[in-house]
DNA sequence: CACGTTTTGGACAGATCGATACAAAATAGG
DNA sequence: CCTATTTTGTATCGATCTGTCCAAAACGTG
């Protein structure tokens, strides 16, 4: 009976996300999100509400996007601990080559939004602590595989380690974005793989 | 001869820097930065002639301060390799605990600022990478004196390990901003510094 | 084919943005 | 005390921001 959107939900979602982890939550305008998902002021607001709303919802694709697939590779009990965690990073590094502009990472929405948001923004800080915890629990239990398996050989609590991993991982981001190069990232993933 | 300013341009300077810092370039409005530093808009564009201008000397300023100290302790050569390195982290994470806001930690401008500006502000990212760089230098000369006194073990070469260092520090800050208390963030720096 | 419903485009509202204009106030030197 | 010079407060500029309004277009259905 209605009239049919005339364009794919996840689709205009994924452009909007990318424009956001680009240019950041502040530095996007509205017009911005027209022009990068190609649709209309009145189709944006009638299917997201508000740029904060589409900010939200793009925010949670990408922790779904990419947090399910680092999952995945931290859950795959065809692999030895160790493995996984540098599958993990392996993943990390090929997505960082990916994601180039001008020579720079264009980082990790969730680190960006940690870095420009979460102080002011509670709804944005629940949702990156939301993924965060996520990741953390599956990088404790790996880590606590390796050292059951005598795989891994350093004694601190496999929680400690998730977050160190987790750290580094963040500052590997920071670190694609101030220019790093992926052989330079390379270095700081082997460094704290091999502090485990 | 000429009518004197009835303000502080240091002072002026350092409430500009601050609200930077804890709300970002984007998000600070040039109300904002009268209201924090107490001047009409007349003064502020008389004496910092636009708020990129501003931003910029804001940030230098941030630079001058944090890692003048930083690296005086680095290069304190009262002091053993390893123990500066320590001194260093403990001097971060003591300035994490003093900036706090909501449980949360401000970070560090120059990351805040790598994250939200390098991509698309050539000055900023100009700034923050000669700071990295003063910072980086720092760090592997510490490192490679570690290592020629032994006190170091690791095999690594001492620049890649001011790389892994100075990313683990990056993400402690963004671990501060996201939530982390002060106990987390010692045991991810302890757990770096173990890995040298 | 006509009706009911939704989408869509474009204009526009209200607020706020960074920056400027200008006159009054204030000061050190003559 | 007067003058030259700069600062300062206020008003305001034009641009841009997010969000709304409304009429016309487009579709599934009876």
């Amino acid at each position: 009976m209605p009239r049919p959107k005339a364009f794919d939900e996840e689709q205009a979602l994924d452009a909007a996300m990318r424009t956001f982890w680009a240019n950041g939550y502040e530095a996007t305008s509205t017009e911005d999100l027209c022009r990068a998902t190609g649709l209309g002021r009145s189709s944006i607001y009638n299917t997201f509400t508000s740029k904060h709303e589409l900010f939200k919802r793009a925010l949670v694709r990408y922790t779904n996007l990419m947090t399910t697939s680092q999952l995945a590779l931290l859950e795959d009990e065809t692999r030895s601990a160790k493995d996984r965690l540098h599958d993990l990073f392996d993943a990390i590094i090929a997505g960082e080559e990916e994601n180039r502009r001008d020579d720079r990472g264009l980082g990790c929405l969730t680190v960006n939004t940690t870095v420009e948001l979460a102080a002011r923004d509670r709804e944005a800080a629940e949702l990156v602590a939301r993924d965060q915890q996520r990741r953390l629990d599956a990088l404790t239990t790996v880590i606590g595989i390796g050292q059951r398996d005598g795989e891994l050989t350093s004694g601190r609590d496999p929680a400690e380690l998730a977050r160190f991993l987790n750290a580094v991982i963040a500052g590997m981001r920071v670190a694609g974005q101030g220019g790093a190069d992926i052989p330079t990232l390379r270095a700081i993933a082997n460094t704290a793989l091999d502090a485990l």
